[in-house]
DNA sequence: TGCGTTTTTGACAATCATTATCGTTGCCAC
DNA sequence: GTGGCAACGATAATGATTGTCAAAAACGCA
């Protein structure tokens, strides 16, 4: 029963994660960051990454998506909750905002007495640059 | 390069798959549905249920869900497009369907220059019965 | 109804992202 | 400076899903 001091200890690897995360635009795969942070020459293992940014997206501080493709995919993402509208074809990714949709969520979840309330939502479609 | 007639042909492995879908409540994985089906003593080969969840999928007569555990979820779902508040406790799921957010994405992909455009979305929360 | 063609099946192996393991390292508080 | 304890990381394990390919079954047509 740890009662306290979640005591995220500031370690060079975290930084160097969440450095990355926050030059890179769009979605990338842990193994992909891992790659990118191993070709600058920062030495940090792949089961690191998996878990600083696990740690991350449990803070908030990270979006995660799950792309059919089974992969997930993490991105530094502006503060708050929104979602994505994102390119099936060049995955190009726009942040959307839907106050509606989540007052929609947690309304209708409440009609049905449940509590605690999350929801995930993606939008995918084509950009008008991708051929169809 | 094949052209045309898909030709989907009616197999007793089709069947028992589909009518074992018709009469389960809930999701399920494909692992379980293979399962149960062999319990019923129905020869079914785990391939041959993954391909044809993956076929009644894509036919939209059924309906995949992806929750964070990784494993993906079937179930013979109501026709037309909805969507699903499952408790993350019980996994007790109900259907609702919310036309306001369905206008509301297409109407956000088509504001960015979006086609084709298709959604998911889940609801998550805990339910009634299911303690916190 | 019988036959040939084509799809489908299914046992098994391969894939591959993610997670567990566990000894070592290094951060932080005192 | 030093000790405790969380974080690290190389490796192995896990486990769902997909690929393979010969054999079997279904459908169309004569």
């Amino acid at each position: 029963m740890s009662e306290s001091s979640a005591a995220v200890r500031n370690t060079r690897q975290r930084s160097a994660v969440s450095a990355l995360l926050g030059e890179m635009e769009g979605f990338h795969s842990a193994q992909d960051l891992h790659a990118m942070l191993r070709q600058r020459g920062e030495r940090v293992g792949l089961t690191t990454v998996y878990r600083t940014l696990q740690g991350l997206a449990d803070a908030g501080e990270i979006d995660v998506m799950r792309p059919p493709g089974g992969e997930h995919l993490y991105r530094r993402c502006s503060e708050g909750h929104h979602h994505h509208l994102v390119c099936r074809v060049c995955g190009r990714t726009v942040e959307v905002a839907g106050p509606a949709v989540e007052s929609w969520a947690d309304r209708v979840a409440a009609q049905h007495g449940y509590a605690d309330v999350s929801h995930t939502l993606e939008i995918f479609g084509t950009c008008p640059t991708c051929p169809r």
